[in-house]
DNA sequence: ACGCAAGTTGTACTTCAGTACAATCGCATT
DNA sequence: AATGCGATTGTACTGAAGTACAACTTGCGT
């Protein structure tokens, strides 16, 4: 059972390919509606996309599942696609038997890109330019909060570490939460550890 | 204010360095005992200590902030006592301020190591093996499950994204967690990273 | 002296996460 | 047919997480 897969695309001939291939894709009713943890395969020659390096698609990117796809696919854009987060790049009319394959990836979790274009991303790791630490907004004290928080540490063990109380442990998280504009300690872990 | 520091060494003259570096310094009482985010710093000339490349490394680091140092550091070493997780790797006998660097380094969640052994890490990275997926425990459903939730999904959300009852979500969780040996989402979330 | 930010803690409350104990269903293997 | 596993859901409970509102202290710069 596989989430609900939305595809945009104006190309009425890959949408065919794609109901094809799969039950239940249709095209979105509302432009950019989104239900956390659905798919959106997005065809990259749809009109008016943003560009992949805006942040809007990280937004998106964490609540749904993107695939975006190209009738002529390159590893220039699939290389701005991933590093956008996208779940996976491939070739819009690619045959159904690796359609699937990629749908079950992603939904497994795993991220899907050709050969070729992981070759690239591999060689690309070395090169990471110094990302600015988003954690410099924190307070010292905030930061080692966070840090202790992020490695699964409770709030009590932590608290016990640092020898302040549990409520203080609580004050400094939710700054935290504020300052990083998350909810909840799960996604303070994974941008901490610069997943996302 | 840094967390307790205990000392495992048998060098009495190594030890009054620290002492004179830090207030606190202290030689362990019970060999192995070690509470939650206190700091373990390590000779590792110490007697009797077990290979970096055992788990039980692994688990120790994961609650303690662990700092490997040696009289006589090399490379090889700092590269394998990073790998097992350390916090840091440097000169048993550093001056007091470049001590108090690397555990306010260490606190802040940082990792400390020297520029030449920054350098082979960064070389190494292209060289990872093909780690053997923890998540092949779970079943498919499963897999889905914990991957949503180590994005920062909340039950909720998972629930609507499968179209599930949010009790069923935590059915799957609770299994993931027993699976994968995790007491909660957040250190899923680290498991499912890659993280420790 | 005064303001301000950071660190600390308290009480009280709401919501979420996680567990215990169980049950039903489908599917595949024996 | 029987057994077992995975997926699903229920009720009920405990404890942790997070928020609201507020207060006190310390140090630092103006």
């Amino acid at each position: 059972m596989t989430p609900a897969i939305y595809f945009y695309t104006q190309d009425s001939g890959l949408l065919r390919h794609w109901q094809a291939s799969f039950d239940g894709v249709e095209l979105p009713q509302q432009e950019w509606a989104h239900a956390a943890g659905s798919i959106a395969v997005i065809d990259s020659q749809y009109p008016m996309l943003p560009a992949w390096n805006e942040p809007i698609w990280q937004q998106r990117m964490q609540h749904q599942y993107v695939i975006v796809v190209n009738t002529c696919p390159n590893d220039e854009e699939g290389y701005a696609v991933l590093l956008a987060g996208a779940a996976a790049y491939c070739h819009a009319a690619a045959p159904k038997e690796l359609l699937q394959q990629v749908i079950s990836a992603v939904v497994s979790g795993e991220i899907w890109a050709g050969r070729s274009l992981v070759l690239r991303l591999l060689n690309a790791v070395n090169r990471l330019p110094a990302k600015p630490d988003p954690l410099l907004v924190l307070s010292d004290r905030e930061r080692e909060v966070a840090h202790a928080a992020a490695r699964g540490q409770s709030n009590k063990e932590i608290a016990r570490a640092l020898n302040i109380t549990e409520r203080t442990v609580k004050a400094h998280l939710s700054a935290c939460f504020e300052k990083l504009s998350v909810n909840d300690r799960v996604q303070l872990t994974l941008r901490v550890n610069g997943i996302n």
